[in-house]
RNA sequence: GCCUGGGUAGCUCAGUCGGUAGAGCAACGCAUUCGUAAUGCGUAGGUCAGGAGUUCGAAUCUCCUCCCAGGCUCCA
């Protein structure tokens, strides 16, 4: 018998008898590495851990505590809740369970058009659990398509992938079965047997640290025009502690989810009486949104913007122009009749309008660029199971702003609103960034395929030299033209789609905009519609998420509060308001008709970031007690003088609109 | 839009088998005057999301409508 050499991820080789096994070649490293192995990885592919080793291969072995490791469990733990699924529900029809983020999912379609319910979630998971204790192997089998449309004939979502792989099929088809020619099973028991390329675990009691989250519908194959499956989620780890972490990282996002803390910190609300999707802002709030909207207003000023204003409803013909009728309308407001049958339309963007304001009168290629900007509220008519909080609203206030330039300044331009962007985020203190690249969406677009390219070209290079990661996101343009995204990553990893900068050939054509060139001719400006914010209002909410509520001094609602001990310090504490006042820091004083402690508590839970205490030392000395905001080590006997500073201080560092 | 779960006082929530509405916090009043995360007592607060039905009787059972959350696609 001959022996094989396999190389290892080190770099070193290790020689083993031929028809070795990945499993063999663990044991031959370490036994502890073979009781960790789950799977391994063979030229770069996952394979189990029964593969047999080709001469020559590369292995890794994959172990649970990596991501590669963490998909296999994963994915199995969704084969294991399938099996359950059909002992539960005998004939349930079982789609697809592939392993995401943080877990699994699997579908299913329950005998007699059944649902899941939640109650039906614990069963699922008990049963799971005494699968696991069954201790089942996974075991790999590989057929004919003709025998496997045999074996799975009585279930319709396997027999539908096979065909489909069978006739050329897409990466997620194939992603079920071995190849286009052959169809790998696994199966657990003779009663349960799953289409799969695998890899999986060598057996279920490899599994069992993993909690059934909750159930969905889901459309079979992602289109609505097929059958709604019964989707369950799970979460599955490599250990009890890894899952405990998992579980309480939820509990964690949840307390600084924006409409909670919306809620607690009295920011806005969204009354039913309105209607979905549409907030209202309350004092604190609106005063985070003055200040956020005043320091943008300033930021525009230094950029070279012009301020424009325009209405919220406009003629049906206006639309009509733009082409937001023809390619948007599912995404506005029904039309209001007035007059004699005149349509009008509640306006979803703000372009058509900046458009005409170019057009108001005759422009100059010395004029150019020109820049209209605006805080242009907009209303889309978003279905009705799509709202959220303040990320998606039916009503929102856009910091837009359309740029009319020559085809020569294109680039330039770009490059420095790229810039103009990022600075903007990072003085919000957003300094994580990534961008995206949404090309032209299939069957959804005006233009020719020349200016699509062109468009599409100089967005990427502009992208590309500003030396932030770019990923692509193919069909996600706009119709008019494709968009550079900006994705920020908040302070909990989570990224959010922020500034849009879009380039639009189309518009100004449709409008038949134009400038008097150097050349005495018409020429067709560009028009970059760019927003930085994105809206006003999913920009407060990643920032509300990002600091968790804990606003920087700047653009928190009330910055100091001021607490006599007792209630003859009262006028004291006033006097020490109304100073900082004259400096144009938002305080408050409460009264001292509770006990100090229940109002340091009652501030610090609101989150305001100086608390300061006055007691009889101050009053005589013309000082103050500061408990900072996540501090619990009060500082006694600063001077006012000296908070003054520093307060003046962290406010201008901390971008206000007076540091520029 | 579709699937699952939910909507009870301003907020967070309890409410058993269908028998006439509860708590804590907040608010208000009185007392308390206090040096860094909850002073005490009291008062008031409800179309049980809305509508219809079943019933002697409905927060509770049935149907319809509205709204919220999660998912259907990204993202976490």
């Amino acid at each position: 018998m001959s022996d094989l050499e396999v190389l290892l991820p080190d770099g070193s080789r290790r020689v083993l008898p031929e028809g070795s096994t990945a499993l063999d070649l663990a044991s031959a490293i370490g036994k502890r590495l073979a009781k960790d192995a789950l799977a391994a990885e063979v030229n770069g592919q996952l394979a189990d851990l029964s593969a047999t080793l080709p001469a020559g291969a590369t292995v890794a072995i994959v172990t649970p505590t990596s991501d590669k490791g963490r998909e296999v469990l994963r994915h199995s733990t969704a084969h294991v809740m399938a099996q359950a699924v059909t002992r539960l529900w005998p004939g349930a029809h079982y789609a697809i369970g592939p392993a995401i983020r943080d877990g699994f999912y699997y579908d299913f379609e329950l005998p007699g058009g059944d649902h899941f319910s939640d109650d039906d979630l614990e069963r699922i998971e008990a049963e799971m659990r005494a699968i696991i204790a069954e201790d089942q192997p996974f075991t790999r089998s590989e057929y004919s398509i003709e025998e496997g449309l045999e074996l799975f004939f009585d279930q319709p979502f396997k027999v539908e992938i096979i065909n489909a792989v069978a006739q050329g099929a897409s990466e997620e088809d194939l992603a079920e079965v071995a190849s286009a020619s052959v169809v790998s099973t696994y199966s657990n028991t003779p009663a349960f047997r799953d289409l799969c390329r695998g890899p999986h675990v060598p057996s279920t009691a490899r599994l069992g640290h993993f909690k059934l989250m909750r159930v969905a519908g889901a459309y079979w194959r992602g289109d609505e025009r097929r059958p709604q499956l019964q989707r369950i989620y799970g979460t599955a780890w490599e250990s009890e502690a890894a899952l405990a972490a998992h579980l309480e990282q939820l509990v964690e996002a949840e307390k600084r989810d924006h409409r909670r803390l919306g809620q607690e910190l009295d920011l806005f609300s969204f009354p039913t009486e309105i209607g979905p999707g549409l907030a209202v802002f309350h004092p604190k709030g609106g005063t985070m949104r003055r200040i956020m909207e005043d320091y943008s207003r300033n930021r525009h000023v230094h950029g070279g913007y012009q301020f424009v204003n325009t209405p919220h409803i406009a003629k049906e013909e206006l639309f009509q122009t733009s082409g937001h009728l023809q390619w948007f309308a599912d995404g506005m407001y029904p039309p209001m009749e007035l007059d004699d049958g005149q349509n009008y339309y509640l306006k979803p963007m703000n372009c058509p309008f900046h458009v005409l304001i170019f057009k108001s009168r005759q422009r100059s290629y010395r004029e150019l660029p020109l820049r209209f900007f605006e805080f242009g509220s907009v209303y889309r008519y978003e279905k009705s199971g799509v709202v959220q909080g303040l990320t998606r609203v039916r009503g929102m206030t856009q910091d837009d702003a359309h740029i009319f330039c020559t085809r020569e300044q294109m680039s330039d331009e770009l490059a420095s609103l790229l810039k103009f962007v990022l600075d903007l985020l990072r003085d919000f203190g957003l300094n994580d960034f990534y961008l995206e690249l949404s090309t032209r969406p299939e069957g959804k677009a005006v233009g020719s395929d020349r200016e699509w390219q062109e468009a599409e070209t100089t967005l990427s290079k502009v992208a590309t030299d500003a030396g932030l990661e770019l990923v692509l996101d193919e069909g996600g343009g706009a119709f008019y033209g494709p968009k550079i995204s900006v994705q920020a990553r908040d302070a909990i990893g989570r990224t959010h789609q922020m500034s849009t900068i879009q380039l639009d050939f189309q518009t100004p054509q449709r409008f038949d905009a134009n400038y008097i060139g150097s050349d005495n001719a018409r020429h067709q400006p560009i028009m970059i519609h760019r927003a930085l914010f994105g809206s006003v209002e999913r920009f407060m909410a990643v920032l509300i998420e990002h600091y968790a509520g804990n606003m920087p001094t700047w653009l928190s609602p009330e910055q100091v509060r001021v607490l006599g001990v007792r209630n003859d310090h009262d006028a004291y504490a006033l006097e020490v308001a109304s100073a900082l006042h004259l400096d144009e820091v938002r305080v408050e004083v409460e009264e001292a008709s509770e006990p100090l402690g229940s109002r340091i508590r009652k501030a610090k839970m609101e989150k305001i970031p100086y608390i300061l205490v006055v007691g009889d030392d101050d009053v005589a000395n013309g000082t103050l007690g500061i408990n900072a905001r996540g501090s619990n080590a009060p500082e006694r006997g600063v001077t006012l003088e000296e908070f003054r500073g520093r307060l003046a201080k962290e406010i201008a560092e901390h971008g206000s609109p007076e540091a520029l």
